[in-house]
DNA sequence: ACAAAATAGTTTAAGCCTAAACTATTTATC
DNA sequence: GATAAATAGTTTAGGCTTAAACTATTTTGT
């Protein structure tokens, strides 16, 4: 917390603005949030956290250290390893030595895993776009674009100073 | 779920713009709330549930019943049981009788809760403030009006025929 | 009036999540 | 090479959250 930013903290009430879109920012993503976890509960018996760890290693065939899990989903390196515990016991994705590191490992999707991951994304694409129908794709773009510049903001503030999250594509 | 949501949720990969677009969403809200988490807990040793029900009830003076609390939070009403157990051991609410439903009370803010909270309000709206710093004021207020539709969007969707959230103002 | 249904709130069991403390291993430094 | 520091991952204690089952009370329908 530097000098610059705790001035502009103690700012009264100066910006209406801003703490309305807060609001309504978390007021759609919790909405959203909502019912995607409705539909995986529904549809696959699953979870949020779990879907999102199978997506994130979807998208890394030769698997995912750990650490690197933890970066890009954005949560407790914990707290990866007990969903890790579940998917392994599920028999969805496995856990593979690393060659010339025995602290660490590689997380994989199985073959089981993929299969079961592609259903999923399938339908998730599905509820995300109904989410949003009710926009233009200009204004997907647009708020896409300006959802940039907030998230190039709170980077700044989030600590982190080695790395930068990549829960995005 | 009826028949016209199914239909467009099994349509594959056509908007991937969509999909993106979520995702910034979650990344934004995550990073942010991360922020104001933090804040909260080392600057006031509280936490942003306990934070968020003092703030519905202090722009309610009269008190809020726990349905309806429930609703403006969009939690469970179990959730609601638990927070507020731990604000009235703390002194910062109190549970007054309702006449003529003994099945019911309002929560109110103490004198305590009602100073407490004052001080918090004032030091998180500079969070907020700081955390959209990167855009104008024009910038702010498109995204909240595309950010509506969203929101309007999701309430068609979100079940609760008869009531709408206020988690906003 | 009375039984059935609805409503207000709580409890319970289970999963998510965090910060902090911990173990094991690797890297850096002297 | 031996020690210190850093890194990879796990464990633990505690709080949040939910869905479902539960108690108590009020309303409704007859």
């Amino acid at each position: 917390m530097d000098k610059e930013a705790r001035l502009q903290g103690t700012t009264p009430a100066e910006h209406p603005e801003a703490l309305r879109l807060w609001l309504r920012l978390l007021t759609c993503t919790q909405l959203i949030e909502t019912q995607v976890r409705t539909h995986l509960r529904e549809q696959f018996d699953t979870t949020l956290p779990r879907f999102d760890l199978l997506a994130q290693l979807e998208r890394a065939p030769e698997g995912l250290k750990m650490n690197e899990l933890s970066r890009r989903m954005m949560v407790t390196g914990g707290n990866v390893t007990g969903i890790t515990d579940q998917l392994v016991s599920e028999g969805l994705v496995e856990r593979v030595a690393v060659e010339g590191d025995r602290r660490a490992f590689r997380i994989k999707l199985t073959d089981k895993g993929s299969v079961q991951f592609a259903d999923m994304a399938h339908q998730h694409e599905g509820w995300i776009v109904d989410a949003f129908a009710g926009l233009s794709v200009l204004e997907i773009n647009t708020l896409h674009t300006l959802l940039g510049q907030v998230k190039a903001q709170a980077l700044l503030k989030n600590s982190a100073p080695t790395e930068t999250p990549t829960l995005e594509i």
